[in-house]
DNA sequence: GATTCTGAAA
DNA sequence: TTCCCTTCAGAATC
């Protein structure tokens, strides 16, 4: 074994050795700047992107406590290639400024080489206003801002926006007497607020389900006290919001107003969906009425919950209010659309990210074990599997009725705990159901049952309930100490995270999530990315081969 | 006036 | 690429 824990490639691949003393270490270190590839047993890949560094450079790295770092830990030697890419990628940063000067919004181009190449796009000059000087400085219309930062990302320059945010007028809002933050939520709202200098105010924080991101949230609308709007994936997220608000402040209740679905009542603190606000009557054009609506409202703060989930059109939202304080909240930033640059662009570069393992070992959530458990193909399936496209064969594999024998013996094994059992074929999940007579909860449950079924779960009642994808919405379903999943996505690491997080909160004995995948079939590869979100937060899994 | 249902979108 | 869940507005029903 090498006495240094990683292995840098010149393809500017990362390898680091799990079993290494220094990989914890190591891995801390790097992931501030990289972004995990693939993470099986043994080596775990990383991969350093404009994106990845860009962001850490924002959180005050800089391109020479990068280098440090690779070159503290790689067993090789740094390449070239790296290197060179990486001093690359840092010096496009903070070429690109805006500023305000005299009252004008003003883009500065700090490299003459850079201008040009920029200054040749029709793309770029038709946003750009009247000359300043003889520097390369334009001012430009603040409708534009957002669009200039989207577009100049892509040209690889992402943009320092140094211009001053607006903070509307005052509100009256602060914390209930009594209530304190825990320290990593004040470290979370003041990495975005800090002493208040340009540049700070906007951002996004990552922090797992169950961390109390909603009170970071809150932190954030009470330092600032103006007017927010808080936008919100759910109409039951948004009640949680105003729970939250209602408990943890002294915010009036007729001060807090929704925009959605059920009712239109804007009010100081507003809290709206991403649904409503991006209704459109005519999907052909580009006219929302909500949103415009919205607009008008002078807004000094605007909240996105959720933030990995902020569809396209809120995009547009977003870049015409580049004024405002702006926050987004996320338990992982990974979107599988590539939007990550309109994210970083509009809302703002990740602020503050923790890996879960740290929040585990304070104790602010709950310690778990992750087990996969692979089994064969039932051989009653396999005549099927074999004469099936590769779609049907998904389906098959997931659908594999030996999982029920695993499910018994864990059920079995965790007898007496609260289980949740998630899969994501209904009728795979009937069948379950069915067969070891637990109650089933799906998106067509009546709101009625639901809550019947919660609250069975809660008070124990029921044990162990079977849940399909709604598991991944209910921001109000119960937690449990143990989760079965028995079939899963295209590996969406977002599920992942919404999943693990159903068991995250603190209790005495540890939780156990269970995965049961199907040998040799593509569920194993889809596998993969669950192991990938489980090594990012820090945590092992084991494997189990029958 | 409140509720449940529908289809579309993502 | 799937299956699934959710939300919206508007229509139908009580």
């Amino acid at each position: 074994m090498a006495d240094k824990p990683l292995i840098i490639q010149s393809d500017r691949s990362m390898l680091l050795d799990v079993h290494h003393p220094l990989f914890a270490e190591c891995r801390n270190a790097i992931s501030p700047f990289s972004e995990l590839i693939k993470s099986p047993e043994h080596v775990h890949t990383y991969a350093v992107t404009s994106l990845s560094l860009w962001n850490s450079l924002c959180s005050g790295s800089t391109q020479a406590s990068i280098l440090d770092t690779l070159a503290k830990y790689s067993a090789y030697g740094l390449p070239d290639s790296l290197s060179s890419f990486i001093t690359d990628v840092c010096s496009r940063f903070g070429v690109i400024k805006l500023t305000e000067e005299d009252g004008r919004q003003v883009l500065r181009i700090h490299d003459n080489r850079v201008a040009f190449m920029i200054l040749g796009k029709k793309a770029v000059t038709d946003l750009l206003g009247e000359r300043i000087g003889t520097d390369y400085a334009y001012e430009i219309n603040p409708l534009d801002r957002g669009s200039l930062k989207v577009l100049l990302i892509k040209l690889g320059f992402p943009v320092e926006d140094l211009i001053p945010l607006n903070r509307s007028e005052d509100i009256s809002i602060a914390f209930k007497p009594g209530f304190s933050l825990r320290p990593y939520q004040k470290n979370a709202s003041d990495s975005l607020l800090g002493d208040g200098r340009p540049g700070l105010g906007y951002g996004v924080i990552v922090a797992p389900c169950g961390s109390g991101k909603t009170i970071i949230g809150l932190d954030i609308i009470i330092r600032l006290h103006t007017p927010t709007i808080i936008l919100c994936p759910s109409i039951v997220s948004a009640h949680q919001w105003r729970n939250e608000l209602l408990d943890k402040t002294d915010i009036k209740e007729e001060d807090i107003g929704e925009f959605s679905g059920e009712s239109k009542n804007p009010r100081s603190i507003t809290l709206c969906t991403y649904q409503a606000l991006t209704y459109r009557p005519d999907k052909d054009v580009s006219y929302f009425p909500n949103m415009d609506l919205v607009k008008s409202r002078p807004w000094g703060l605007v909240i996105y919950d959720e933030v990995h989930m902020l569809p396209a059109p809120v995009f547009k939202f977003t870049a015409s209010l580049q004024n405002l304080y702006r926050v987004g909240l996320t338990a992982t930033l990974i979107r599988e659309d590539g939007l990550e640059a309109d994210v970083f662009s509009l809302v703002g570069p990740k602020r503050f990210d923790e890996p879960w393992i740290e929040l585990q070992n304070q104790g602010f959530i709950a310690s778990a074990t992750c087990t996969e458990i692979r089994i064969p193909l039932s051989s009653s399936q396999l005549a099927s599997y074999y004469s099936s496209g590769s779609r049907a064969k998904f389906t098959i594999a997931s659908c594999n009725v030996d999982k029920t024998a695993v499910v018994k013996e864990l059920l079995e094994r965790h007898k007496g705990q609260q289980i949740l059992i998630i899969g994501q074929f209904l009728d795979q999940l009937k069948e379950l159901s069915e067969t070891l007579g637990y109650s089933l909860l799906t998106g067509s449950t009546s709101n009625k049952e639901r809550e019947r079924l919660y609250s069975a779960f809660r008070n124990g009642e029921e044990k162990v309930l079977v849940v399909s994808k709604v598991a991944n919405f209910a921001v109000d379903l119960p937690d449990a100490s143990v989760a079965i999943q028995v079939s899963g996505t295209f590996g969406s690491r977002q599920e992942e995270a919404q999943r693990l997080g159903r068991i995250m909160r603190p209790k005495e004995i540890p939780s156990s999530f269970y995965t049961i995948v199907t040998r040799y079939s593509p569920e194993e590869e889809f596998s993969a990315n669950r192991q990938k979100f489980l090594a990012e937060q820090g945590y092992k899994y084991q494997l189990e081969i029958r």
